[in-house]
RNA sequence: CGGGGUGUGGCGCAGCUUGGUAGCGCGCCUGCUUUGGGAGCAGGAGGUCGGAGGUUCGAAUCCUCUCGCCCCGACCA
């Protein structure tokens, strides 16, 4: 490709509202441009980087057995009805009428689509399992679009779906998929690291997010060194020490004048926070007050607590509304109130005599005794993980990072076969619900966050294996001998013999943009073809990465590339192997550990 | 949806407080010179100042409403 030809443009200046470093990247090299908020397209070399991401993605799901194949982007609301989802789900879906007057959905997933083609496909044990997957545009009208890819309303992601007759099966398949990604994420270049998520809008009931390591992150993943376990901190439980069983003292009522926060309180009592309750207040769709209680040195977690009263949008309640149920900001307990939820942390809910609010501006009770002085609705753990808390597998001690979700593989059982009638015949002739799973990956995500993990001061520098181009060449000095232009058109043509795709700067720049443009761009490498390089030898190559830099014969240009890309290719291959991530496994197979 | 910010040629910004002919840098076009780290000189093109309404002799500037976008929080690949 000449890039005189290139549609595209590089930026000299920061886009002003870009602030993540691959938003600003993708922006200012030319890879996307904004259409509206969450919404990109793709230039030339965007899509490059996206085709090379989807083949690596491609060439594992067929790895595993998997088929590809295309559903579509508009689906009847109907089959969304059947389901439930239809009204369930908020906002963020698409909805609008036909011509005919008829509601329909914009895709934000599959589930329903694919379901509804078992049903029509599946009637025995014989054709599972399956496996299945595509490409796809997906809407989802995010109250908030941030970070240019990381976080976008239009999106093509990869979902795939596998379909067994039962647990053991979706076992096994959740396996392979856990395999693939792993083996995708390395071969992308990416540092990520699956761990135990919440399974939210999908149901079911086991899931994995992959975490790409980032301090943009938008997830806190709480981390043990010991074990290696990880989770998603809306769900990490650890371990926890339970109070000592203390005789339970009689409630008083004492004066804290302006003490309204937990630090306030305790310093003005002189005890540690964690002997002071916390409560804090949340609505539901409902508008039904929920009051949460946990110690003072913690925080709610809001993700547990929705799933252990199965709640569904909560949000922070209003004053008024707390003062509706008879409590008082500040100064709030459940003590002496009627009808609100009460969910009780099970660490408040072992610890003897706390202090808690006596519901009076500047009053406190001392020694409050869950059980006795109010009714929890439930108790459940509903804390945040904090850094330094107890591995609950093996009691190391627990480190806290960011990380941005690229992929989720999640069990759905029969969440949506059950809904849609989706079933199969056993050997008996017994009809059983098929057993699902669902397994997705960002795709424009996954390209973000590789900018995330490889670029520099100076601009992108995409790993050997995605790049858009696999080198670019600089033709400088063009008008002192007009033989480098020849030299490198003619480089150009033997690399597309070879299967190598170059991006040859041909433009009337002085050699300073050029430098500047590849090293924005990114490619893995620059060559150099000048009058100057020719003296020296043929091409000066250097690796982007590392800024490495040598004189190669012209000849020699091809095969070097050729020669790193393979080397580059086996040193992932060797390290996935150490891992236990060997390619190769198909979906029938027995599969080694994951 | 709450909070904060911002909207002025393709990009980055000034001008607004104190109303009076819309400016700067980069990029773009033409010519000449230049050519290994974002060239120089000369000439040139390009803007309903996000939109609507209002105040005023006069509005980028003041007022009201509205829309877009970005950032921070509650949600997700």
């Amino acid at each position: 490709m000449r890039m005189s030809e290139l549609f595209f443009t590089t930026l000299r200046e920061d886009p002003a509202d870009a602030e993540m470093p691959s938003h600003r990247l993708l922006l200012r090299a030319g890879y996307i441009r904004p259409l509206g908020a969450g919404i990109y397209s793709l230039l030339p070399l965007g899509m490059r980087v996206n085709m090379r991401v989807t083949q690596v993605i491609r060439e594992e799901m067929n790895a595993i057995g998997a088929q590809e194949m295309l559903m579509p982007v508009v689906h009847p609301a109907d089959l969304w009805r059947e389901t439930g989802r239809y009204d369930q789900i908020g906002p963020e879906m698409g909805r609008f009428n036909d011509r005919g007057g008829r509601d329909m959905v914009l895709a934000m997933t599959h589930e329903e689509v694919v379901t509804d083609l078992l049903r029509k496909l599946i009637n025995s044990w014989r054709q599972l399992p399956q496996q299945m997957y595509h490409f796809q545009t997906k809407w989802r009208d995010e109250p908030r679009a941030r970070g240019g890819l990381i976080r976008v309303r239009e999106f093509t992601m990869k979902d795939a779906y596998s379909a067994d007759r039962d647990e053991a099966g979706l076992d096994r398949s959740y396996k392979l998929y856990y395999h693939a990604y792993t083996r995708i994420f390395a071969r992308l270049g990416l540092e990520a690291i699956a761990v135990a998520s919440d399974v939210g809008m999908m149901g079911g009931s086991l899931a994995h997010e992959f975490m790409a390591f980032s301090t943009f992150g938008e997830d806190s993943l709480v981390l043990c060194d010991g074990c290696g376990a990880a989770a998603n901190r809306q769900v990490a439980a650890v371990r926890r020490e339970v109070g000592a069983s203390t005789p339970q003292e009689p409630l008083k009522e004492i004066a804290t004048p302006g003490a309204s926060t937990i630090d306030e309180l305790a310093a003005q009592l002189k005890v540690p926070a964690s002997t002071c309750a916390k409560a804090v207040f949340f609505a539901d769709r409902d508008g039904r007050l929920i009051v949460a209680i946990v110690r003072g040195d913690d925080e709610v977690e809001e993700t547990k607590l929705t799933n252990a009263i199965g709640a569904r949008d909560l949000r922070p309640a209003r004053e008024e509304e707390i003062r509706a149920a008879g409590m008082e900001p500040g100064y709030a307990s459940p003590v002496g109130i009627k009808g609100a939820t009460v969910v009780v942390d099970e660490l408040v809910a072992s610890t003897a005599n706390m202090v808690a609010g006596a519901n009076k501006a500047g009053y406190h009770l001392t020694g409050v005794n869950v059980g006795r002085d109010y009714t929890p609705t439930a108790v459940a753990d509903i804390a945040s993980a904090k850094v330094g808390d107890a591995c609950l597998a093996c009691g190391g001690q627990l480190r806290i990072e960011n990380g941005i979700e690229v992929g989720n593989i999640f069990k759905l059982g029969t969440r949506y076969t059950g809904a849609l009638g989706a079933t199969y015949a056993d050997e008996a002739g017994v009809s059983h619900p098929i057993v699902m799973g669902s397994y997705g990956i960002g795709v424009g995500r996954a390209v973000a966050c590789i900018a995330e993990a490889h670029h520099d001061e100076k601009g992108l520098s995409w790993p050997i294996s995605i790049s858009p181009f696999d080198a670019q060449i600089a033709i400088v000095g063009a008008n002192k001998d007009p033989k480098v232009t020849e030299i490198a058109l003619a480089l150009e043509v033997a690399a597309e013999a070879a299967g190598i795709e170059l991006l040859v700067d041909d433009r009337a720049e002085t050699p300073g943009v050029k430098f500047a443009d590849a090293e924005l761009i990114g490619a893995p490498w620059m060559i150099t073809i000048s009058p100057r390089s020719l003296e020296a030898g043929g091409a000066e190559v250097t690796r982007r990465s590392t800024g490495e830099r040598s004189v190669l014969p012209i000849g020699a240009v091809l095969d070097a590339i050729r020669a790193a890309q393979a080397s580059d290719r086996a040193a992932v291959e060797a390290e996935l192997l150490a891992r236990g991530y060997p390619p190769r496994h198909s979906a029938r197979d027995p599969h080694p550990a994951a």
